[in-house]
DNA sequence: TTTCGCTATGTAAACGTTTACATTATATGG
DNA sequence: CCATATAATGTAAACGTTTACATAGCGAAA
C-alpha cells in the first residue's frame, strides 16, 4: 500500500542510499540516475516518511506557536504573520492555545518537546524557571510578550508602558483631567505595564490617580461593555476612558452609545493594539498601534535565526515600539485625512 | 544528553519493552514495577520520542487544518473551535494557510501527508480530483465549506444559499425594492452561493436583478469600502446593500458614513457570518449568523470520528443552518432588546 | 505430582530514513 | 601504463520506539 524509499530504489535499480541522496540533494548522483529516480518516484507517488526522517536526523521541520488564547483579531493576526514566515522557511506550524494556568502551560511545553525544532511562546504568565524545567536547553525559544527578564532567553516585547503612557499623555494634553482606565486581565504582564503607563502619565501631570478610576477587565468586548456601564454611574464622571485594548474599547463605546452618551463629545475613548477593525469603527477608534502581524513575523524570524545559527547565535531582547494613532473616538482628531 | 527509553530501562532494571508498556498502559506490569519506572522517568525527565513512536505505529497524534486565508475574525474563530476539540482528543494541531491557487494547495496537501492522522480542509476552490490525486485514500478528511459534491468525502457546508436568500427576502419584505450586493471573491464557492441566494430572492419577488446592482469584492473591509463608494455613485441609488460577509459590510458602512449617508435611514446594510464584533458595531450589524467556532468543533469531531472508527465509519454530508440576526443596520430592528 | 493457564517480563524484529564508510569505475598526471 | 585522486554508488548501522513472540514463574486443577 504505502510506498517507501525501498520501492523506489528497486524500481530504479539503485540502492536506497542513492534515492536518499537524490531527495536530499546531498552527495553526488549522475544526472541520468537522478532523473530516473525522480521519474519513478513521481509515478509511484512517493513521499519520504516524515517520522523516519525526523528520527534519523533529529529535525522535524516544524516549529511551535504557543498562545494564551485565541479570541479576537489580535491572535489571528499573530498567527497569520507566523504562518507566513514559517512557510517561507519551508517549515510547518504547530499551534496550541488556551493555556491559562501553569500546569496547562507545562503540559503544552512538554508535549511540544521533540515535535518541534523551535518554539515561539506567547504567554503573559510564565516564568524562567518553568521554562527551564520543561524545555531542553538545546531547543531554540523566542518569548513573545512574556514577562521574563532573563537574558538567557530571546524575547520580543511590545512597549506596553510607553504606548499607554503616550496615549494618556495625549489625552491630558488635550485637557482631559479625569481619565478612567479599563484594565486588562489580572496578573497579565501586558495589562500591568499598560496600567503602569497610565498611572505614570496621570501622576506626572499632577492629576488624580485613584482606584475609583481604575476598572477591571479581561480584554474582551463584554468586559469593556460592563466597565463602561460602571463608569457612567460614577458621581464625578470622567471625560475620557483609556481601555487596555481595542476589544474593550469597542465594548465600552457600545455601552456608552446604548446609554445615549456621545463619543467623543461627552466621553473620549481610546484603545490599545490598533486591530484592523479599529479604523472601520464609528467613530474611528483612537489607539496605540502595535504591528501585530509583524509580531508573528519577527518572532519567527528570530526563531529561525536561532535554529539556523545554533551555537553562535546571540540572544536578543527586543522591544517593539508602538505608535499613537489618533482617530475620532478620542475627540482630538486633526482632520488631515491621513487615516485612509 | 537526550534521554531515551533505554536509559530509563537500565536505571529501572527492566527491559525497554516494560518501560514502553508502562507508558502505553498496554500489556501487564506490576504496580511496583510501574511505579519504579515512572519515578525514574520523571527524575530523568524522559519524554518518549514522538518521531520514533510515529514511525513504529504510523500514528502522529496530529491533525491538520488547511485554511485558504487567515484574515479577520472568521478564521481565528474556526481555529479556536478546532484547537479546543483537538486538545480534548489529546492531539496536536498543524495549521497551514494561504493557499489561493491550485498548486499551492497541492503542495500543502502533499506536505501534510504523513504528518497527520487526519485533515480538515477549508478551501473554497478545490475539486475532488485534486484531493484524490494528492492524498492517500486511507487518510481521513473532512471538507469544510468546499464545493465538492462527492459522497466519498465527509463534508460540512454552511447554508450559504439559504442564509443569503433569507436575509434578502427579509429586506424585500420590508419594502426595499432596489438592493445591491457586494460579492465575495471570484470563483469562491461561498461567494457564488450567497450571490445565488440573493439573486433568487430578488427574482422571486419580481424585482430588478441587474449586473449594475452587483459589485465585486473579496471579503475584506477595503473591498466593502470601495464597493460602497461605487454604489453611491449609481444614478438610481439602491436603498439597501447586502454584503457577502461582515467585514465588507463594515467597510461599506464606514464608506457610507464618510460620505454622510446615514445607516440605516438612507441606506440599509446587512452582512453575513455574524462575526463577534458585529454586535458591537454602531449601528449593530444585521447579519446571517453562522456558528463559526462551532464549525471548527464540528469539523474536528467528524474527523476524530472518522479517525477512530476507521473502516466502519459512514461518511456524512452535513449542512450547517444559519440564522437571521436582525440588528439596527438594516433598519428593521424591532426594539425588543434581545440583542444583549 | 503433573499439567495447564495466567501474569509479568524479556528478546528481537520491524518501522523508513540518513549517513559514515567501503567499494568500484573513471579520469588525470607523471 | 601505473598510481592516484575523484565521482558514483552500495552496505550497513543507527535513530527510539512498539509489539509479536518467547520464556519464566507460579498458583490451581486434576
Amino acid at each position: 500500500m504505502k510506498v517507501t524509499i525501498k520501492d523506489v530504489a528497486e524500481r530504479a535499480n539503485v540502492s536506497i542510499a542513492t534515492v536518499s541522496r537524490v531527495f536530499n540533494k546531498s552527495g553526488s548522483v549522475t544526472d541520468e540516475t537522478r532523473h530516473r529516480v525522480l521519474t519513478i518516484a513521481r509515478d509511484l507517488r512517493y513521499t519520504p516518511n516524515a517520522s523516519a526522517r525526523s528520527l534519523s536526523t533529529s529535525k522535524t521541520d516544524t516549529v511551535g506557536l504557543l498562545l494564551p488564547d485565541l479570541y479576537g483579531e489580535f491572535f489571528s493576526e499573530v498567527i497569520r504573520g507566523a504562518d507566513q514566515t514559517v512557510q517561507q522557511h519551508h517549515h510547518h506550524l504547530l499551534v496550541s492555545s488556551s493555556h491559562n494556568n501553569r500546569s496547562e502551560i507545562e503540559a503544552a511545553l512538554r508535549v511540544m518537546r521533540g515535535r518541534v525544532d523551535g518554539l515561539v511562546i506567547m504567554s503573559p504568565h510564565i516564568d524562567a524557571a518553568t521554562l527551564n524545567a520543561n524545555l531542553p536547553k538545546s531547543l531554540p525559544v523566542v518569548l513573545l510578550n512574556c514577562y521574563v527578564r532573563d537574558s538567557s532567553f530571546d524575547s520580543l516585547n511590545i512597549d506596553n508602558f510607553g504606548g499607554a503612557n503616550q496615549m494618556v499623555k495625549h489625552l491630558i494634553q488635550h485637557h482631559h483631567a479625569r481619565i478612567a482606565i479599563i484594565k486588562g486581565t489580572e496578573q497579565n504582564y501586558d495589562a500591568e505595564e499598560r496600567l503602569s503607563g497610565y498611572r505614570t502619565a496621570v501622576r506626572e501631570a499632577n492629576l488624580e490617580t485613584s482606584p475609583d478610576l481604575e476598572f477591571s477587565g479581561d480584554f474582551t468586548e463584554e468586559a469593556g461593555f460592563e466597565a463602561a456601564k460602571k463608569i457612567l454611574h460614577l458621581q464625578n464622571r470622567p471625560t475620557a476612558i483609556f481601555a487596555s485594548n481595542d476589544s474593550m474599547a469597542i465594548g465600552a463605546i457600545s455601552a456608552l452609545r446604548e446609554s445615549g452618551v456621545h463619543v467623543p463629545e461627552e466621553m473620549a475613548v481610546a484603545g490599545f493594539d490598533d486591530i484592523p477593525i479599529s479604523r472601520f469603527m464609528k467613530p474611528g477608534l483612537s489607539s496605540v498601534h502595535v504591528p501585530i502581524s509583524n509580531l508573528g513575523v519577527l518572532a519567527m524570524e528570530h526563531l529561525f535565526a536561532a535554529v539556523t545559527e545554533k551555537d553562535n547565535y546571540i540572544k536578543k531582547q527586543d522591544i517593539i515600539t508602538t505608535e499613537l494613532v489618533v482617530r475620532e473616538s478620542c475627540g482630538i482628531h486633526e482632520t488631515n485625512n491621513n487615516d485612509d
